[in-house]
DNA sequence: TATTGTTATACTCTATAACTATA
DNA sequence: TATAGTTATAGAGTATAACAATA
């Protein structure tokens, strides 16, 4: 069976990265958090008191999308929202999300060291600035 | 901003896929095309005769979901069916399937070259072995 | 005027279950 | 029994438009 799309770069990058956070998503699953879910927690860990238009822009996630999104995290007690102006919030992490997203933080460690030691030696060091070459080209 | 993010491959693979794929659409869009109705009409320019659940496996969509999708390339009079045996039916494309699909195979070149261009010179050929692997690493 | 957050809505892709018909 | 195709349905992510409140 002839197959022309295993030879394009385009289409392997989409394959590869659907394989591979689906994976991914299995493993979040097991906390109980989507994708989006972990790199919002993963975030706010980093930045505390980042808002939700800040990891809108930082994630390229729609504000309209961003605000039920914070809003689920927030209703289980993960996030903390305080006033930094009449309009706006800032983002922390509770005591739980604090704990959840250390948990977060040392899977998706674990993780990206399994996608390292998938690809061969060669070729690996080459990967990540192959990709944010790409990121940075297409990305807007 | 700290942006623990970035320094990962998988979320840059991810974040190069959708921004690289978002462009690719976009294009595929002047065509009156999706993405997956695409892959189809490549896939059925390489290999006439082709059955639904060939394309479902070597393309990794559900059986389920490759019914709509088939039927409204017939529906469009790009793909023929014609009965291999009781329950299978193999696709060819009609002349004007074999038109457009050859408009989405120069589109695809180009836009291939395009990905290719935008990876710095001394990570290019590192790009396709690397992603082939993750994708059979992660691939089922 | 521009920005933040929100609600409503729709589209694409994906996933499962259940069914018919055929091998 | 297993496979091919279909239908219905649901979930996740994304997109736009419109709105109120605030800067």
């Amino acid at each position: 069976m002839e197959d022309p799309l295993r030879s394009y770069p385009g289409y392997s990058l989409r394959r590869a990265s659907v394989a591979v956070m689906g994976e991914l998503s299995r493993q979040l699953d097991l906390l109980g958090l989507r994708f989006t879910e972990s790199s919002v927690l993963l975030l706010v860990r980093s930045n505390p008191g980042i808002t939700q238009s800040q990891l809108s822009r930082m994630l390229d996630i729609k504000r309209a999308n961003m605000a039920p999104l914070v809003a689920r995290l927030e209703d289980r007690k993960l996030l903390d929202r305080t006033p930094v102006d009449g309009r706006s919030h800032g983002l922390s992490l509770s005591i739980q999300g604090t704990e959840l997203s250390a948990q977060v933080a040392s899977l998706v460690e674990a993780f990206e060291s399994k996608i390292s030691d998938a690809v061969p030696a060669e070729h690996r060091a080459h990967l990540l600035p192959a990709l944010s070459a790409l990121w940075r080209a297409f990305g807007g």
